[in-house]
DNA sequence: CTTAAACGGGTTTTT
DNA sequence: CCCGTTTAAG
């Protein structure tokens, strides 16, 4: 399997190939016009979707129905017999929008989407080809994925070797540019020598070679190699890339203007010779620019795809039209767009507000009252979002939130595969599978601690660079020499020889049974039962979920694959909470409300970004403001304070130019109401107002963890009664919510209850609804009795 | 080798 | 202020 099988018998496509002139083909597409996924589209789209042939660039504003166009144009691809769906290849950004497309595929065409092995993120696509012909760029088929954290040790290491001062440069910075030029589609060689000179004394250059070839021994890649080395493999066969050019019969990429120039070329070289490329995306929505996304890719694809048809979506489905006129001639003042004017047939609904708080805190609880104020009208709170520019905004919104009770979800931060018990059980499992997985073994050969620290690492380095050999192979030497001390030579050698017996395991058994007895024999699940910390009872959930999701996988490669490109945590909850998240994360959602919190000069626009990209950096952030506004359908509520703390310190502040750019026939200036709280932090209501959270996951979140850090604190000051006996408005929103919930619990004190996160516990108090619980693993916690259940 | 205290640095983060 | 990381003391 190192070919892109395109013979008409291979296994995934389909015997007979329809060409586009075929009759068939030509009878088929005579019945396209009535077929029913075309009726519901507008003229705009519906263009978008029939024009099949050459380039196309679909400029999809916000809310045009951008998703829609591309599953639709997919599906007519294929209906009309111009294309197998094995043909066609569709390029996302994110693993979401590629599952999502192909739902909605399938739901337009039945199963047949299913044959779409094509549609997927430029990573997993670019992983796919790397495997088939892995050899001709140096590597072996079942290379590695390395995560940030691998990257950054393969650096220290890269570094250290070349005799550099690591504080003096470090890794973190070295990581920056390598992972910049892999961004530009520049490998070792093609790194301009000023550029490249500028890191450690003009070393930069040598560092990213030897960082490439480390990668090479250890037979594994970055995610910017995913791209990169496609590009190589195809300019050094030509063939191969014409088997390619040759499959892709029609290419779709979703959000054009996120791709960087890595990508491009990618596409570039794919399109060349049947150049059916299809790029929908929205100039106005680039907000990536600072992670290598090229604007200029969209402006100039009429230029590089000669005779490009260019096809504007202008028609708004999302939102009201006060809302959606400020965003225009908000997005207007850019100067460096293709222009697009959004136009919506709904109602003018309500005017953009914009009020202004004394300082954060005062920011926080209006915030807060507000969304009281909508629940108490019966507005779902899933339909209410705040976007922050940066995540340290989140901070002081969430204690408020905890403080009214208001269930939030915190949308973005780590994601599945990069938490560090992931990661960890991952190293060991890769170690398993392949010994000579170094990078993994160093991770995990003291987690849990086990005596053996930096000494003793040190040693097998020095061993297993003089012997040219795996850490592993230098350990199984070293253990039989007196080099190290006692202890640690008999831990070392316990771990090898239990490396060795799970690797035989792994020969008969399945691997979620393996990776149990990995976690549970090396110690590593009890290393997180031990500790009583809030979220490890979270970890160990992970551990459990990635331990059952591996019996979907056929192998443990495959399943690393998943894990290391795909998996994410479930965010299936669709659970009544409010969806707090930075605004970048907001990108392709939507929500009745939205809050737009902070729209001060240098916090938005950023100041770092107007000092580090000038003008270009302002209109990107004008953009993510564009973007903000327009998530909002019905409500869209913009806040500044006039104060705020940075890094601790109290700064006072100016409202955001990007106000003054809004219309002011769209917006309303709110008052504040007079309760202002001049740093008192008595504003809004009494301290003694907080309460309990009510919803599952809060409990992870940062702000819950710090409202029971302090409520610890407070506990001799304001008894339980106390706060309780003070609670005032809060309690109307709890009573609403928790009116669900059995009023009358039959939880008795010292009753054993079950937590879906916490686990076991004991009862040790009873008050209404709430129960206070010491859980065995997670310490004492207040929750909800509807969260619980009773055990034996 | 582990733990606790000082230190420094602090946008955004699809893969 | 709050975090992760490095350094000095057990």
């Amino acid at each position: 399997m190192n070919q892109p099988d395109n013979s008409p018998n291979s296994q995934d496509d389909l015997a007979h190939q329809p060409s586009s002139g075929s009759l068939s083909a030509r009878a088929r597409a005579a019945v396209a016009p009535q077929l029913a996924y075309l009726s519901g589209l507008n003229p705009e789209q519906r263009a978008a979707v029939e024009a099949t042939e050459g380039p196309v660039l679909v400029l999809a504003g916000a809310g045009t129905g951008k998703t829609r166009v591309l599953t639709t144009r997919i599906a007519h691809l294929i209906a009309t017999g111009r294309a197998w769906p094995s043909q066609i290849l569709a390029v996302t950004f994110t693993n979401k929008a590629a599952r999502e497309m192909r739902e909605r595929i399938g739901r337009a065409i039945g199963e047949v989407a299913e044959g779409m092995q094509w549609l997927g993120t430029f990573h997993s696509i670019g992983t796919k080809i790397l495997r088939r012909h892995a050899e001709l760029v140096g590597l072996r088929s079942d290379f590695t994925i390395l995560g940030t954290d691998d990257q950054l040790r393969l650096m220290k290491q890269v570094i250290e070797a070349e005799g550099i001062d690591e504080k003096r440069w470090p890794a973190r910075q070295l990581a920056g540019l390598i992972d910049a030029w892999k961004n530009r589609g520049l490998g070792p060689d093609q790194v301009a020598a000023g550029e490249a000179g500028a890191f450690a004394n003009g070393k930069g250059g040598r560092l990213y070679r030897a960082y490439q070839e480390r990668l090479k021994v250890l037979n594994a890649v970055d995610f910017g190699d995913l791209l990169l080395e496609c590009l190589r493999l195809w300019r050094e066969h030509p063939d191969i890339l014409e088997q390619y050019q040759d499959r892709f019969r029609y290419m779709l990429v979703d959000e054009y203007q996120d791709t960087n120039v890595a990508q491009y070329l990618w596409l570039r070289l794919l399109a060349q010779k049947r150049k059916n490329l299809c790029c929908v995306g929205d100039d106005d929505q680039s907000i990536y620019g600072w992670r290598g996304a090229e604007v200029d890719n969209i402006l100039r694809f009429e230029h590089d795809f000669p005779g490009a048809i260019v096809i504007r979506l202008e028609r708004n489905y999302r939102s009201t039209g006060h809302i959606l006129s400020a965003a225009s001639v908000l997005i207007a003042k850019n100067q460096g767009r293709l222009g697009k004017t959004l136009r919506t047939e709904d109602e003018l609904g309500e005017k953009v507000t914009i009020t202004g708080a004394w300082d954060s805190e005062d920011e926080a609880r209006l915030i807060g009252e507000e969304i009281e104020a909508l629940h108490a009208k019966k507005h779902p709170l899933s339909e209410i979002a705040i976007l922050v520019r940066i995540s340290a905004q989140m901070r002081e919104i969430e204690d408020r939130l905890v403080q009214l009770g208001v269930p939030y979800r915190v949308i973005g931060g780590p994601r599945f595969y990069e938490r560090a018990e992931i990661r960890d059980a991952l190293a060991y499992l890769r170690v398993v599978n392949q010994p000579a997985d170094d990078l993994a073994f160093e991770r995990i050969v003291n987690v849990p601690k086990r005596g053996l620290g930096d000494a003793t690492i040190q040693v097998l380095h020095n061993h297993a660079r003089a012997a040219r050999v795996p850490m592993m192979e230098a350990a199984r030497f070293i253990v039989e020499t007196d080099e190290l001390k006692p202890k640690p030579r008999a831990t070392l050698r316990d771990l090898l020889i239990s490396f060795g017996r799970w690797s035989k395991l792994s020969e008969t058994m399945s691997q979620s049974e393996v990776a149990q007895i990995v976690l549970e024999e090396s110690g590593y699940t009890d290393m997180w039962q031990k500790e009583k910390s809030a979220d490890a009872a979270g970890r160990l959930e992970n551990l459990k979920e990635l331990v059952r999701s591996m019996e979907e996988f056929p192998d443990l490669q495959s399943f690393l694959e998943h894990v290391s490109l795909v998996m994410e945590a479930n965010e299936s909850d669709t659970s009544e909470r409010v969806s707090l998240m930075t605004l970048h994360a907001a990108k392709g959602l939507e929500f009745d409300t939205v809050f737009l919190p902070g729209w001060e000069e240098g916090l938005f626009p950023n100041q770092r970004a107007l000092d580090e990209s000038g003008r270009a950096g302002l209109e990107e952030e004008r953009r993510l403001a564009h973007v903000g506004i327009t998530r909002a359908k019905r409500r869209a509520k913009i806040y500044f304070a006039s104060n705020r703390r940075i890094h601790g310190l109290w700064n006072s502040t100016v409202p955001s130019r990007f106000v003054d750019d809004l219309p002011e026939a769209n917006v309303e200036i709110v008052e504040a109401p007079a309760n202002f709280s001049y740093g008192g932090g008595y504003g809004g209501g009494s301290r003694f107002d907080r309460m309990q959270p009510f919803s599952g996951s809060s409990y992870q979140t940062p702000g819950w963890q710090r409202a029971q850090a302090h409520r610890a604190s407070t506990e001799d000051g304001g008894s339980s009664a106390r706060r309780s006996r003070d609670r005032r408005g809060p309690m109307m929103i709890e009573g609403e919510l928790v009116a669900k919930s059995t009023g009358s619990s039959g939880f008795t004190v010292g009753g054993r209850v079950l937590h879906s996160k916490f686990g076991p516990g004991t009862i040790e108090a009873v008050d209404g609804n709430k129960l206070t619980v010491e859980f065995d693993k997670a310490g004492r916690k207040m929750v909800l009795d509807s969260f619980v259940e009773a055990l034996g």
